[in-house]
DNA sequence: TAATTACTCCATCAATTAAATAGACTATAT
DNA sequence: ATATAGTCTATTTAATTGATGGAGTAATTA
């Protein structure tokens, strides 16, 4: 499950794609209109800007913005930066692997099957963007 | 990610699809082969044993054992036996479904494209069984 | 340059879930 | 009877999640 911060994350940036080119856009109208506590959001933004994904800028006319087009962020790029790893054990995330204790890795059938998990999971989650986030009424 | 529970529960249900056959095996067997902690591995396999997976045998000469042959249980079943959810939001899950509160539903992107994620995780997790789990070094 | 706006950063806090442990109880086999 | 082995309930600890408060900094505008 993705947690409430990934969700959120998410559906800010969702918004922020419908309102790409169009200036910076208030924290408080994001937290608004998504219906996100605004202090939480607050930390999620900064997040994802550290990660360069968003801009900001400060000010009166300020707010926050994508740094690029919405279709050049991919939501696998996004739930690994908000909610960590995308894979279904340590051991076979691409990028937070960390080693198994317990097993030698080679001959573990539990390993290998969530292996093809996981490439099955970011099949998807690499080639859906955050164009796909955007409210489809609007569409 | 797995929580480390379901993780015991699918490597225990490995060890017994490897003695699958040969009678029931001890659940501190079970522990020491698989470096599980051994009440907490009591409280897993009852779990299983309420949903029907595995059968149990009390008294000398007792202990676990599966109530079908491994190929007859899915991976997909445990998890939800064990961990709950695969899917990644509540509003997509098919066992474990929760209305979104702050989405209309049918023109969410996120929930659309979390649909597709979670089609393509049960591709492979409701096809994959317990005999994918054997240690390979066996087989 | 003073005032306002709006993001940034740090610290904390409550609630929930995950993980592990303890001990009494019940059923079975010999 | 006695030893064996699963069953059940309760508790405890640690970690994570979700949320909040407030001081600080940067940029704009008048």
């Amino acid at each position: 499950m993705l947690s409430k911060k990934t969700q959120y994350g998410l559906k800010a940036l969702g918004y922020l794609a419908e309102k790409y080119g169009s200036g910076p856009v208030l924290i408080a109208d994001i937290a608004e209109q998504k219906c996100i506590p605004i202090k939480f959001l607050e930390s999620i933004l900064l997040q994802l800007k550290q990660h360069d994904i968003l801009e900001s800028k400060k000010g009166k006319g300020g707010g926050y913005y994508l740094m690029q087009p919405p279709k050049k962020t991919s939501i696998a790029q996004v739930i690994r930066i908000i909610g960590g790893p995308i894979a279904l054990l340590p051991c076979v995330s691409l990028n937070f692997y960390e080693k198994c204790g317990d097993c030698n890795e080679e001959n573990c059938g539990l390993r290998k099957t969530m292996a093809v998990v996981r490439d099955a999971t970011l099949k998807v989650l690499e080639k859906k963007t955050l164009c796909d986030l955007v409210d489809l009424s609007l569409a």
